[in-house]
DNA sequence: TATGAATGAGGGTTCATTCAT
DNA sequence: TATGAATGAACCCTCATTCAT
């Protein structure tokens, strides 16, 4: 028996895999997991709803691929800014420019996460979503903590409540956000780290 | 012979109505309204799924009157606001205020919009979602550029990414904020107007 | 909230339900299993394949209850007669011929389970056929040893075969026996007993 | 040029096919043939479910084969039996013996046969089937006539009945016998001969 | 007002089969 | 000979909705 039954789980061809997950991955974007039916990415992949199948288990291994997949390259880049042992304002700098360079790569698996997130953790399946959010949240209150403590960041304010603040502004643009259009990912990081750091009032 | 077919626009038993729709509207911000079945909403309710459309014309009408009810009570307190013809600065922080109000008043409307409003606009019956978001958007960039005309906030940001920087911090906090919990809505509001006015950085 | 969500729950109506699974296990008998479609039985019983689920779980539920109330039934009627504390031939007489009445009863089940069964041992779902199954297989083991003890059994036979040959002389009879035909089921115990008991060759 | 197009029907390979039918076989018996896809049969052959058309039509052909196969032996062996115009019991007892050898040699066959025949007999594809059963039935009931007139069976038994009786006794016992068991075929059939001639009975 | 039972459209998935390579 | 990818029909099941009671 060969051991590559499932071609799921074999390197071959997985450009098409590739190609069918960034199918799937705007169509749910676009419309929302639970709305879009298999038939409509099969529909703008050029197959037949069954097909998808001779690729992936279900509609549901296709979410986790896509998400599992963002994820594990977000924190590539995280883990490179971390690697460098940098200050916290400037951690903080490097965190937001990464996150605004993988809704950039990533938009439309940024946005899934977004609106689905909520509704996945808590399936064993997903249970890298959680994991993830508690890396998440360990980074960020640390480099906060830490920002407060060198006096670089405000002492005034609740850890929480600005970390939670931080973290929904720079996500959050990815639902508008549109790779290609007038600003770069790089500018936009800057326009918003500015206002994040300094404010939007004028001095 | 009263009008009596419609119990929908009766004004027989409004309260049961509205007890529905409180229960439906926890139920679609806590699942997605896609995800809710009629019948979890009837369980909800201690009824069964049958009984609620005696009630409702159709689950799409019960979302239709969550959002309509809540964006009507979110102008109500706008436009008093807005009649105060406050200076830039203050209609700002009033506007948030108010905005943080709402959030505490109308969580599971508020984010239930926030998941689902991309998707509605379009739908002729959804059009006040339209409607209320180009006022919202008018409001908020007049409101900004006079600000900048004062020189009350900086004159060097892309005034329409800031737009979205307040608007986008405000609401993604109905996501965690939980009513009741340690901080008031303007207790919060403070903390929020105070980051965003003047960053996190130390200065 | 009711705690009668689920009429499968339910003691209301049992009539239909039980019409129901006439009706499935006729069609199951018929064709199988596996080749039922849902949509089959609905037709049979006048309605559409969606409004089975009203009343059932699943196709697998209803072939469960199908099965589990055939061997309820059985086990009553086989403890009534292990009640009596019989001798080993009488005991033997007296489940050949409540075995021939319960294929009269429950004809369909009877050959479901003959089809079926192999392939559902091992599913948690189906234990209890694999408990019958161990009581089955106990109750004529022990029976055709006390009868082999006091004399009344050939003592020359190997044990386990004869159950097997006795077993499934009995049970297959359900594959071509119809109900209301010309042998009344305890004529036909009668004409088995005598052949299993005395064997077919003349003397 | 030769037949190539159809390798079905070609001399080519032979032992190939002979070997992927038993595959086949062996997995409808151990499953079902509905429950059997082609793939699982691919599997086991450890080739893509794909390939197996280059060999057969279609999943329903092997059936056909692995039927026709088995039937032509059972046959076979059969009309040696007869042909040797032996007296009613001896005659008996070589075709009891020689169906317990058919099943020693084709058990997978005999398990499909007794499980599906019902649903097959009926396709034109299949009257092979009905043709062998009425053969069958005219083969034994001659024999047991033969019997019951030369007084070496009973005369008081009714003789459709023990046709099923001796019919469906020695066929079940596919369902459990093993070969390689510590019975051998032979041995089987003389423990069921003794059973179905002389009863269980002691005397 | 609410229930019980049904409808009917559609959704995810399976699978025998095809065919170019 | 066998593979990889795709087809298309059918299947089980879900669910918003209806309606007589």
């Amino acid at each position: 028996m060969p051991t590559k039954k499932k071609p799921q789980e074999s390197a071959a061809a997985p450009e098409r895999r590739s190609e069918l997950l960034h199918t799937a991955a705007e169509v749910f974007a676009e419309q929302g997991y639970n709305a879009t039916t298999v038939r409509k990415i099969a529909d703008h992949a050029g197959m037949l709803a069954g097909s998808l199948y001779y690729h992936f288990d279900s509609k549901e291994s296709m979410l986790e691929e896509i998400l599992r997949t963002f994820l594990d390259e977000l924190w590539s880049g995280y883990d490179t800014v971390l690697d460098d042992d940098l200050g916290p304002r400037e951690t903080l700098e490097a965190l937001v420019t990464e996150s605004f360079r993988e809704i950039d790569r990533h938009r439309p698996a940024v946005a899934i996460y977004q609106r689905e997130a909520k509704a996945l953790v808590g399936q064993e399946r997903f249970d890298f979503l959680a994991e993830s959010q508690r890396r998440f949240e360990k980074t960020w209150l640390t480099t906060l903590e830490r920002g407060v403590a060198d006096g670089v960041f405000r002492a005034d304010l609740d850890i929480r409540l600005t970390y939670r603040f931080v973290r929904d502004t720079v996500w959050v643009a990815a639902s508008w956000y549109r790779p290609g259009g007038q600003h770069s990912a790089e500018e936009i990081a800057r326009q918003y780290l500015s206002m994040v750091l300094d404010g939007i009032a004028a001095r």
